[in-house]
DNA sequence: CATAGGATCGTAAACGTTTACGGGACGCGT
DNA sequence: ACGCGTCCCGTAAACGTTTACGATCCTATG
């Protein structure tokens, strides 16, 4: 036949095979680096496969070796974490890919729709059998996803511990850590009254932090007073919010503890209407790498860590739990509590003991 | 047998089939809606599917039919669209999911790693054949996405035009109406040095806001002045660098448009930095849907839009391409330019006339 | 009663790939 | 000459599903 035509609709490996006159299974063998192929007709086939275009069918290869080689990162949209913008995400997958990459996984990213039950969503994707692990975020403090995948023995880690989580792996960002490096450094600065504001304790992020605050101040010898416990969404009307509620407090609290950064926009918002100066009638520090929050003035004084690396932490983390890559992750951590660091700014920078 | 175990490890549709005593053909048949079942024997398949919690493995489906019944949204962190920042694309894929639902299609969306050319990275999933049918965006002014995906023949849709775009299907938001009205409103209020801050114009939405700002000008009469066209990125910092930029010209205008209203943030807070009161000494108005931006004060003057209702729009537009699903969608248009409405706020309400 | 035809179902091929298995060619040592 | 091992390759089965086709049963009609 003469035509050999160049970049003709290549259809799959039958007609790459023929084109070359060897068999499938040696082109089959070629492309996959397996032995038993004569390392020059394996150049051979890797030159037609370039030149036709040729890429293995997704669905034949799934089928076939009952794996997917990808691995679906599950987001939802709650307004109760500080997970769900496109920034986190796309931070997250950077690092993600930059590990999987190296295994020829793919990443895809599966939109819970805000009208369907998160669990049930995740059930019907793990039955199609569309991932071969899942990564997912938003950990409720319990959460029936953790028990679906267990019992599927679906390849996973969270982000966020959760009750639901017996050994199942996951990484936590410190919040322990840093609700109780907050107080210390109000209390240094002569603090007594810091207000705290948080979301619902439904999500378990939100009852590690608050846990952390009140441990931080009994240790500090200082009474635990619920009227300072703000409960707002993590955002930046959240903010606004806490602002407008702690102006309200009687005997108003001298600093305030922010469990998201992005709410600080808001809160100094609110302030500032009031006539309230942030770092100097009231100290504020918050929490996690926010752009948006970079440019606040007098500078934040916050917690920060890097996405990427937390998106390779959470990509290793989850190798590691699968037979055909956890050799390359031997001592590989099944729980983490992720780090952060404190940036001093200036929203905290006044002491109570020398102005009074 | 007897061990007719409740949720026990459902297999695939040939286990479902003997434990129904009914030919695995009819099951398929029955679970996909197919006429020549039984109304009986279908309820009884599928109550049996639903208590076994059976789910058709995607690849056994896929490999039959050509087909994955899944829509891919390619998205990328590139820094010089205004489609990559906040909650854009869950803005979308809230309306998205809300249409594709209705033909049990699933959404999801493929980050491109940031180190991996667009182009690339689409080739390798549409050869792959994971997805049906394609969404893109941050469209660039020439871009070969777009032939590729003509080319392969997958229907797709893609988010601003381009100058690759023969007859293919877009949505793009209608920058030269904005760019006219804002233009107009501002002459309408005595203003005759009107600077804009777009970024750079490989992309399109650049080049195209550009041009409609060109052309409002000389409609007004007014000479066309490059050193008021600010280029700089549309975030946070992009506005507070065209803030920056903005003080520095000789002569300085009296107003300026915003390409993206986030930039609004950092541009106003570079000029309280310089004792410039925007809305006072300086008209602002802004450009799409941005929450953030929600609380400036004072309140911007901007133009709005639905990212859910833009969402669904480009579903249907998709569907609309699709064979399957075009007669659904008889009228839909192929391309469409997305409507913006005003929101007056009082960033820009001072009259010159008044003033001077 | 014969037959047509509709309703319902079973059978088997097909989708594209991977991989276990076996076979041929060749080299080497005995 | 024979046996054995190595290297390379072809053959065919298998993955789970859909669907074209044909078979069976039942009913209505002539």
């Amino acid at each position: 036949m003469l035509s050999g035509g160049k970049s003709q609709s290549m259809k799959g490996i039958r007609q790459l095979a023929e084109h070359l006159d060897i068999s499938i299974g040696t082109v089959s063998r070629a492309l996959n680096g397996k032995p038993d192929v004569n390392e020059e007709t394996r150049k051979r086939v890797l030159a037609a496969a370039e030149e036709l275009g040729y890429v293995a069918n997704q669905s034949g290869r799934s089928l076939r070796q009952g794996t997917t080689n990808v691995i679906g990162l599950m987001i939802e949209s709650s307004k109760e974490t500080i997970e769900d913008s496109d920034n986190f995400f796309l931070g997250l997958t950077s690092g993600l890919q930059s590990v999987l990459a190296r295994h020829k996984l793919d990443l895809i990213m599966l939109p819970c729709p805000t009208d369907e039950d998160p669990y049930e969503y995740l059930k019907r994707m793990v039955a199609r059998r569309v991932v071969d692990a899942m990564i997912i975020s938003a950990t409720q403090r319990v959460d029936k996803r953790i028990d679906l995948l267990s019992k599927a023995k679906i390849p996973f880690v969270s982000l966020g511990r959760s009750q639901s989580s017996g050994n199942s792996p996951w990484i936590d960002l410190d919040f322990d850590g840093v609700a109780n490096s907050a107080v210390d450094r109000l209390v240094a600065h002569g603090h007594r009254r810091i207000a705290i504001a948080a979301p619902s304790s439904d999500i378990n992020l939100g009852y590690i932090f608050l846990d952390g605050y009140r441990s931080a101040l009994e240790r500090h010898g200082i009474a635990y007073d619920p009227s300072l416990v703000i409960r707002v969404k993590t955002s930046e009307q959240g903010g606004y919010q806490a602002g407008h509620e702690l102006l309200q407090i009687d005997n108003r609290p001298t600093a305030v503890i922010l469990i998201y950064e992005l709410m600080a926009i808001g809160l100094y918002r609110r302030l500032t209407e009031a006539g309230v100066i942030p770092g100097r009638d009231l100290a504020v520090i918050g929490f996690r790498e926010e752009p948006r929050a970079k440019f606040l003035q007098p500078a934040l004084t916050c917690f920060r860590m890097s996405l990427h690396d937390l998106g390779v932490e959470l990509a290793q983390t989850l190798l590691a739990t699968m037979p055909a890559y956890s050799h390359f992750y031997p001592d590989s951590e099944r729980n983490m509590i992720w780090p952060l660091k404190l940036i001093p700014g200036e929203s905290d920078s006044f002491h109570l003991l020398a102005a009074q």
